[in-house]
DNA sequence: CATGAATGTTAGACTGGCCTAACAAAACTG
DNA sequence: CAGTTTTGTTAGGCCAGTCTAACATTCATG
């Protein structure tokens, strides 16, 4: 019943499915699997067949991949080790909010159960990991995410960033110099449509963003 | 050259090579290591003639195992992971010193070295770990351990211990009741060659040891 | 030193995980 | 709605790593 008796593979696989639905709607297909994963879509075809085989996913050819609650079990659990690994890097051994994303992605399938526990333990029970995104608790059950895409704030709003997708190391760090994280608050001025430009307001500054970077922030407003 | 380059496997083999003559003098056969590795002797076989297809050991069939100098690097590299992590697991997240073998063997194979630099300047560049045995510094040199095996020293003398071996997290809790760690300082009062026994006094107590027992614990004169 | 026991290697099978190439189905689009 | 493009699956190959079973070599002892 626990994640570990699953394959490095398979528990990435499960936690991209998952992950496909926490912050979009649309299901996630072969094609965008494989691109997110860096592998040939062949080899996500095999693998969610694997994941079929052990009742984890549910899938007819050519048909939506959906996880079963076995499967979203252990895409849950794997979530939260990977978000408390990336908060224990920050808090504990002094990295960059842009290094932890690489880093977790490995020691996730590699600490044991007791190690998670300890981890939780000595942070107090974090429930946001360095780009804001939710940790789930230990019971499995998901601290509801919030927010929009800034992409979809209406102008002369002023928002708070809930999250920022850490899919991106160097935008990351772009965003560091420009003093955005987890809970900066900020104002929209502008959406320029066809030059696909938001501008926003933090501290006393203006800045343009590019459409990746407009939608890699999540925010509430306030 | 980075030891990541290799299998979680290939790494396991060349550390349990290394491992073999630290400690003790008889060069490791393919029946010993399938035995510690709890592997079949054909898989180990299998797997030594692929790490001399990498240039990282010596063998002609039914010959003897050698380190090549590549080999020898990545081995004293995955001890130095180990230990590092055996001493940070005991060090920053406080499990007890029984504990950690386990947890180390998988994520030395999981770390990347920016992780291991972390480690060692938090904990200050440690030389040894929670079992007394030398920690190889950053640039492969081992920390020249010392000592002999408690069986080895004659009756009547104080010696220090210098390290346990770490194979059994049994007999650590047992040497822990007993206060029996690195720098214990301890008295042989006798070796009983018949009954396997040698009786020491720790503190103010006579305990007897066990061969076992006594063959993983190595000290020095003082 | 010959022979049987112990030790080590090879052969063949299986799984997971990846690939490329060929093929099949579904979705657009004129 | 037929044809084309896009997307997904299957077939076949490869490697690492494990096993069991069969075979080869070495060692040790009578
Ligand atoms: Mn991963
Ligand atoms: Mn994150
Ligand atoms: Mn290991
Ligand atoms: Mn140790």
């Amino acid at each position: 019943m626990t994640v570990s008796e699953l394959t490095a593979s398979a528990q990435d696989y499960l936690k991209m499915i998952w992950s496909s639905t926490e912050w979009a709607e649309a299901p996630i297909t072969v094609g965008a699997m494989a691109e997110r994963m860096a592998l040939k879509p062949s080899t996500v075809s095999d693998g969610i067949r694997r994941l079929a085989k052990q009742g984890l996913v549910t899938h007819a050819p050519y048909g939506s991949i959906e996880l079963t609650p076995a499967g979203r079990a252990h895409a849950v659990e794997m979530v939260r080790r990977h978000r408390l690994l990336e908060t224990f890097l920050v808090q504990v051994l002094g990295y960059g909010w842009d290094e932890v994303h690489d880093e977790a992605e490995i020691l996730e399938h590699a600490v044991s159960d007791t190690m998670i526990q300890r981890i939780d333990e000595k942070l107090g029970h974090p429930t946001r990991d360095p780009h804001g995104d939710p940790i789930p608790s230990g019971n499995g059950l998901p601290h509801r995410p919030q927010g929009d895409p800034l992409t979809s704030v209406e102008p002369e709003r002023t928002v708070t960033i809930t999250r920022i997708s850490d899919a991106d190391p160097d935008m990351l760090r772009y965003f560091t110099q420009l003093g955005l994280g987890p809970d900066t608050r900020l104002q929209v001025l502008a959406h320029r449509p066809y030059a696909d430009v938001t501008t926003i307001r933090v501290g006393d500054r203006d800045v343009d963003l590019g459409p990746s970077a407009a939608e890699a922030i999540w925010v509430v407003a306030n």
